[in-house]
DNA sequence: AGTCGGATAGGTAATAAAAG
DNA sequence: CTTTTATTACCTATCCGACT
């Protein structure tokens, strides 16, 4: 009884008559001069054989990988979608994308990081929510890359360089779009456990208030510090009823909650507040009054960090035979911000 | 010049051999 | 018998030499 395996280039060799050397620049050389008879001899007896290329020995040829890992704080919203766009990124430029979530838990974090280790990635894509600084440092000097999204900190000078979200911008442009919008007075309903994330929309919504004249009455709330109980009663307190208050929340979960529970309240909106959240997620789009926000370009950021990633594999000649765009990396150690886009609702008019 | 193949590297685990 | 050391299997990509 023949054992059963699957078949390997020796064995497409021997079907072909011809070597193995020949059978593997067929597959993945076509540089290489090939007669149209020998293409079609191997291409027949791989077919024949149903041979599939077996990339654990490919990897250990070439000494590399084209595996690279994600790490991500955890899959909701915004970080499921991103890691689903890196997912698609990652296939397009022929890379295998192992996917990991720390949950924000540092023992969690240091088991997956060796486990992408151990499967020797290419390169990491790290959220800054997601990787402890000595993590960060222990895998730079071991000689694997990082680049991070979405980081705030000083870690990002570990990366090759960093993509962010500028929801700096995006919150600056809430509130001036909500001053635009006959707002009068202004909250930030935030998230104090995401950290860096949250003091971005805290500069923003400064600085959104800086521009529309400092004058404003304004406070901000955490979701850790008040119930969503009395988060109606709370912001109307604090406002006036002759003109409409603005509430810029963290992202669009909570600004359905703060819209719902100002509904709930007796509230109009957008009469009384106006309300914005941020990621456009399905919930802004779907609930009513339909919630203004921000649209994350997904693509445009999976594709900015992989093109610098593989950019500084050494890859980029490759892609460019291949007909892709050049692409010329910011300065090392860089910055990168992606605009966010308002996507106005009936929330905020 | 145009094609093709022989030989070898590459990191680890399983197996074999040798030493204790 | 136990522990250490040496060899081999795994499979592919690539360099360089050989052949027409």
């Amino acid at each position: 009884m023949a054992e059963y395996r699957q078949a390997t280039v020796f064995d497409v060799a021997k079907e072909a008559g011809v070597s193995t050397a020949t059978v593997s620049n067929v597959l993945n050389r076509r540089d290489v001069p090939l007669s149209e008879k020998t293409i079609r001899k191997v291409e027949e007896a791989a077919a024949k054989l149903g041979y599939r290329r077996n990339v654990m020995a490919a990897s250990l040829s070439r000494r590399k990988t084209y595996e690279v890992g994600l790490l991500l704080p955890g899959f909701v919203g915004y970080y499921g979608l991103f890691a689903q766009q890196m997912e698609r990124t990652a296939h397009k430029y022929g890379y295998h994308l192992s996917v990991f979530s720390t949950d924000m838990d540092s023992k969690v974090e240091r088991r997956l990081l060796e486990k992408l280790l151990e499967r020797r990635v290419d390169g990491l894509f790290c959220h800054g929510l997601a990787m402890s600084g000595d993590s960060a440092r222990k895998v730079v000097n071991d000689g694997t890359p990082i680049l991070f999204f979405n980081c705030w900190n000083e870690l990002k000078h570990l990366a090759i360089g960093t993509v962010n979200l500028n929801v700096y911008q995006a919150c600056v442009d809430a509130v001036v779009h909500l001053h635009e919008q006959g707002c009068r007075s202004f909250f930030y309903y935030g998230n104090k456990r995401a950290f860096a994330t949250n003091e971005q929309r805290i500069h923003g919504f400064r600085e959104g208030l800086r521009l529309t004249g400092g004058k404003h009455p304004a406070d901000m709330i955490d979701v850790e510090d008040i119930a969503a109980d009395d988060l109606a009663e709370w912001l109307a307190e604090r406002s006036e009823d002759a003109t409409p208050a603005g509430v810029m929340c963290f992202d669009d979960w909570k600004a359905f909650v703060c819209q719902n529970r100002l509904i709930e309240g007796g509230y109009d909106v957008p009469g009384r507040f106006k309300v914005v959240g941020i990621n456009n997620e399905f919930v802004a789009g779907h609930s009513y009054p339909g919630i203004t926000s921000f649209n994350v370009p997904y693509e445009h950021q999976a594709d900015m960090s992989f093109r610098w990633m593989l950019t500084h594999l050494g890859e980029q000649a490759k892609l460019e035979a291949k007909g892709e765009r050049p692409f010329s990396p910011p300065v090392a150690g860089g910055e990168v911000k992606i605009p966010l886009t308002l996507v106005e609702r009936l929330s905020s008019r």
